[in-house]
DNA sequence: CATCAGGGCCCTG
DNA sequence: CAGGGCCCTGAT
């Protein structure tokens, strides 16, 4: 599908505000609906069932910041649906966040006070939707990287749109629901294994309205925690990263998995891997960062990624199986 | 060649 | 609350 530019437009997200710290996360495996280079960030949506690429471009500096989102489709676009889709663009990266307090209150952290003057104007921020993003945990689980990203990979190619726009070819999520007429066997084919059974029963879950988005967003903690695990194939580790990905929880974590656990230790203990901290210490020392938990976590781990990137880590890379 | 665990989760006892 | 089973794959 060929789509073409039918819409420029300037955002100004709240400073400081680092671009390519935002719109890329080292830590993240690729997959075939993004496609960043430093400075401009190519990505598919699927926005009020229309399938957009979206190319966002830095246009400023960290103490004065601006981008340009420019939306390619293949008919014209309303404005007001341009109105909410730059709304859910603020939204899901973050652009409207107060990051003042949080770097008021922990500058003498021996560990977080240099990570945030490196990495100042970094926002959490992730382009999928809830639907997306359980998929996406779907795949993660019970796999290693190369295979999630075969399994992602693969459901793109059979169930998914793949939009040409600004030189770029990208693949588009099918619709919450889209699998309606998909039986499990059929999905077991693309070798996903038992997570097919998942995927039809969150599919299913959408596509009869029984989970709304825009609906748990404005809901309590609790809610939104207990419809997150109410959901057939989603546990604690999804819940964990849907909670603070998609609805913005900086306040919760509660659970750590081991291969997590193993570079916290490292990150926040400077222990050796191969003895890592008791998961219960490791979230009572994160208890200190109290509303702002997963922002001190998340600086910290991505940097720990973006020196991967620059320099290579050694000790990380045998915790990686890619 | 066999065995095992992987960036979990569900179900059972 | 602990433990087995699950699809498939690459590592050992």
């Amino acid at each position: 599908m060929k789509l073409r530019k039918v819409h420029t437009q300037r955002l100004i997200p709240s400073s400081p505000f680092h671009f390519d710290y935002t719109f890329h996360k080292p830590d993240y495996f690729p997959s075939g609906d993004v496609h960043w280079e430093p400075g401009t960030l190519w990505q598919t949506w699927l926005w009020e069932d229309k399938r957009v690429g979206l190319k966002f471009l830095d246009k400023g500096e960290v103490d004065e910041p601006a981008l340009i989102v420019e939306v390619y489709s293949q008919s014209h676009l309303a404005e007001g649906f341009l109105a909410s889709l730059m709304e859910e663009v603020r939204y899901r990266y973050n652009l409207d966040l107060d990051l003042s307090d949080f770097y008021a209150d922990f500058p003498d952290d021996s560990v977080l006070g240099p990570v945030i003057e490196r990495r100042r104007g970094m926002r959490p921020g992730h382009g999928s939707s809830l639907y997306e993003y359980i998929i996406i945990g779907i795949v993660l689980q019970n796999a290693t990287v190369r295979r999630s990203i075969q399994m992602l990979q693969t459901l793109f190619e059979k169930y998914g749109t793949a939009l040409e726009f600004d030189g770029q070819r990208l693949w588009s999520f099918w619709p919450p629901g889209g699998l309606r007429g998909v039986n499990e066997e059929k999905l077991r084919e693309l070798k996903v294994g038992y997570r097919a059974k998942s995927i039809k029963r969150v599919d299913d879950a959408f596509a009869t309205g029984d989970l709304d988005e825009l609906e748990m967003r404005d809901q309590d903690l609790e809610t939104q925690k207990r419809l997150l695990l109410g959901i057939y194939g989603v546990g604690p580790a999804t819940a964990g990263y849907l909670l603070t990905d998609v609805f913005h929880r900086w306040e919760f974590l509660e659970h750590i998995s081991p291969w997590e656990q193993r570079i916290y230790s490292r990150l926040f203990f400077g222990r050796d891997t191969a003895d890592p901290v008791p998961v219960d210490t490791l979230l009572a020392h994160f208890n200190q960062f109290g509303s702002y938990k997963q922002l001190a976590i998340h600086y910290v781990w991505e940097d720990l990624w973006w020196r991967r990137e620059a320099e290579g880590v050694p000790w990380l890379e045998e915790l990686i199986r890619r």
